[in-house]
DNA sequence: ACGAAAATTTGATAAATGTCCAGTATTTGT
DNA sequence: ACAAATACTGGACATTTATCAAATTTTCGT
């Protein structure tokens, strides 16, 4: 089931204005789609009906299935890495305040319908779709590097392997959120307090880790 | 898309030991299609063909395939249930002994291709299933159940709610690695490290809350 | 070993899917 | 305003899907 990696995912089909708005509607639909009915309803025929056109005009815009998959998500990671730079980007605060931020940032996230609902579809299809794992892992990096940017900040004495750890432990932590409590999930109502754990003890953690201390523990657990 | 709750999902159709184990292996293959091949690959001819079955027989067996999903959804999670039930009533154990136990166990098994892949495909089909939302959820209930008898055990001063809360949080934690660090994830070299900072941070987290500090710190955070 | 119940095979059904193409309409540079 | 490039329509195509029913084989209490 190897995906091709390759020049699939062409720039865009669109050169007439109506055209690049054509398929700015089939991704916006097909978004919706997948939003609100699932990959299994991500089917051309309901995208196509979704944004009030006919099938055949989808598929003269993306000939593949496959290409909208991969242009709609190269959209998607792309806003969501806009996103995240806008808003992380504040000044006058210190490294503390902006990891506080960053988590609460992503937790309030992960509670709106699109990012419960899509990334837990993305999640499963990576599980057999290369292009879509490469996609999100590339994503997540991106994540994994700006919380380790302040946890490095919070405490420069760790090594940058240490701090890409802890890094990775805060994102999956918070992510984990995501089926539990995120929007409509059975503990949606709890999001505040375990964002208020998580603010507290993830830059505690951050604070007072030291340096080789995830060694030695990862040692005496083995 | 609501479905019914009601009784769709008989107890077993198969009456002569034959049917019986045919229903096995209809499961067996039902699930193994699942984990291998995803959820749109979940079809009644592929089960099939997984179980050197025809397509009619297994249709005889199950012949609507929502039946099917509900037995089997109904069988792992059961399966589940005992796993868990087993490897976690070890004696001679503190309540923090326990607590890294029940950790350690939920991380390893995380690890694993079964888990990995199927509570993914699980989490997006809850989206749209209320079935499986429902099993999903009360499987998960039953985890933070574990996990808060210890934390309990632990920190008798927390009240019921924050000992609720305190699990959600470590459980949400815990399942928040699958998509990273699960079998064949990105980052699944990393997960000694993170298990040994989750049971150090999560236990010490159990230890440490004062009663109270929960609302104190959610108070503070709006 | 007989016979009814259960299991299995075989083949068919309608519906839905992705893809394609001939023809028509629209857009755009000139 | 013209012509070429682009966009769109309508319909068709072969596959694949879940479900079904008649005919056949197997099972198992008697």
């Amino acid at each position: 089931m190897a995906e091709a990696l390759t020049e699939l995912a062409r720039p865009r089909p669109g050169i007439y204005s109506r055209g690049s708005e054509t398929v700015d509607s089939i991704l916006k639909a097909a978004l919706s789609v997948l939003i609100d009915e699932g990959a299994a309803a991500f089917t051309i025929r309901r995208i196509a009906a979704a944004c009030g056109m006919k099938v055949g005009n989808v598929s003269y815009h993306f000939p593949r299935k496959e290409m909208l998959v991969q242009v709609l998500l190269d959209e998607i990671v792309t806003n969501y890495d806009v996103k995240l730079e806008m808003q992380v980007r504040q000044p006058n605060l210190s490294a503390e305040e902006r990891l506080r931020l960053v988590i609460k940032i992503c937790l309030d996230d992960i509670c709106g319908k699109r990012t419960t609902r899509l990334f837990t579809e993305l999640w499963a299809l990576a599980n057999h779709n290369d292009f879509i794992a490469d996609r999100v892992r590339a994503f997540y990096g991106k994540v994994h590097e700006v919380i380790g940017e302040y946890v490095s900040a919070i405490n420069p004495r760790l090594s940058k392997e240490e701090v890409a750890t802890v890094a990775l432990f805060i994102s999956a932590s918070m992510e984990g959120t995501t089926p539990f409590l995120g929007y409509q999930k059975p503990w949606a109502g709890d999001m505040p307090a375990i964002t208020a754990i998580s603010t507290e003890w993830f830059v505690r953690l951050a604070k007072s880790l030291e340096p080789g201390e995830i060694a030695l523990m990862t040692r005496r657990l083995t």
